[in-house]
DNA sequence: GGAAATCGTTCGCCAATGTCAAACATCGTT
DNA sequence: AACGATGTTTGACATTGGCGAACGATTTCC
């Protein structure tokens, strides 16, 4: 035996459907979406679905994620050493800058939210820990992909997907500005993802010196920035944060 | 093919394991635990790292859950329709009660919390959603279990764990109080759990006429109660949400 | 400091295992 | 009532993945 197994990475497969687009899909319609005949993937499902990673709806006859891989992907978290390192550390970003903070590592030519702390004074906001965003229209984004340049070239050739006027759409120009990111240190971005919402990151880096995540506060334009120029006093403090998680993770002997 | 697939219910055994207390396994300690030879396990560990549902600690070579696994850990919660008919019931009894708001589901003879609104006022708190809290120790816990009398048995029979003086560990009383909160349609729980903090639960009922979950508050004793009996006026906020959940649901018609 | 134990990893043979295509059952629709 | 679509089961085949032993690299223990 050499290569992987089949079955799993099949299942693998079915899941990451699931967890796509479409909440629901039958079996013809994934089998269709998988090049495999209908058998075979009932097959999977069934024992997906013994295992408890995948419920049928007993009325649609259609699939869906099982309760099992929620409590399996949250112990991912305790797991993260990113993570848990960086939790006391996010909480006092927050504070200090009175904005919402998050924490992301990359997956899949995307940022993956391990961690998100709410703006400290008010409003009920939505947790975002668990979902992706864009590498190219975030502030977390910009700061890793500064340091993980090869990662441009398979962002494919053609203009990135827009989501506001502000989104940078050419990898050409967002290639120049990760060259100015990696030489300042910290990522921004002034509406390019949502409109009136700024973020600033930074990079934090790893026991063997690598870029392992970034830590981002995000909030109105209006506060973040000096017209569209991110505040120095915020940038600080992310920087800041970013070189102690570092440090913590052991990256910074001295 | 008749029966689950073999290999991938050894896959899902795997990422259990490493769900589990221990955040990091070996090769031979799973095979240990799981009476594989290491060969075999060493083979499924390759395939699910290569689907991003393992990672490998590079210096000390063991293994841990994958970053995959949290995207699609999280994208449960959209297809779950409990807690998306929920979400803003749960934001308002939170706001109504001044506490904070808990939906669990029953799973794995434990309840798992899809669901977590932090109390309005103030203070950091730890999000709970994936995690799993003792069925007989919670009062969501016994709001579910009270409609699903049968789980009771598979309890055991020895006494059950205990978390604080208060805690509930002989079977048979846990049983005479399912009676009661089966009656008159809510649970609580008074320090059973953490000492000086209580609950109030109402289970939440399906389309099919089944519990589906149930819905909580939790806070200290002192706001929660009257010495050490529930405040009627929360008790009916609790109810009242949870009878709304399962109109939103399909249960009630009329 | 050397030997032995332990770890993660690889290999090749064998057959148990999972795959596939076709038949079945159960819907809802026409 | 016949059709088409779905999810499900079946059985034969050979591919696939399981097993146990051997490898190389660490670490532990005398």
């Amino acid at each position: 035996m050499s290569g992987p197994i089949q079955s799993i990475e099949r299942a693998a497969a079915i899941l990451r459907l699931l967890s796509g687009r479409s909440r629901r899909l039958g079996v013809v319609e994934m089998a269709g979406q998988l090049g495999l005949p209908k058998g075979t993937v009932h097959g999977i499902l069934r024992t997906l679905q013994s295992v408890g990673f995948v419920e049928q709806d007993r009325d649609s006859g259609k699939y869906q994620l099982g309760a099992a891989l929620l409590h399996i992907g949250s112990s991912y978290l305790d797991a993260n050493e990113l993570r848990t390192r960086a939790l006391n550390w996010a909480d006092a970003l927050a504070t200090q800058s009175g904005e919402s903070v998050r924490i992301g590592t990359l997956h899949e030519k995307q940022v993956l939210i391990v961690h998100h702390v709410f703006r400290p004074d008010d409003s009920r906001q939505a947790l975002e820990v668990g979902s992706l965003v864009p590498v190219h229209a975030s502030a977390l984004g910009k700061a890793l992909l500064a340091h993980h340049r090869y990662l441009l070239a398979d962002l494919g050739s053609g203009p990135l997907p827009s989501y506001t006027p502000a989104t940078i759409t050419d990898v050409k120009r967002l290639g120049h500005e990760l060259e100015e990111i990696s030489g300042r240190g910290w990522a921004s971005e002034v509406g390019d993802l949502f409109p009136g919402v700024a973020s600033i990151a930074a990079p934090i880096e790893d026991r063997r010196g690598v870029i392992a995540g970034a830590i981002s506060i995000s909030g109105p334009i209006e506060r973040l920035c000096e017209s569209t120029v991110p505040r120095g006093e915020l940038v600080g403090y992310v920087m800041e944060t970013a070189r102690t998680v570092s440090r913590e993770l052991g990256a910074i002997p001295w």
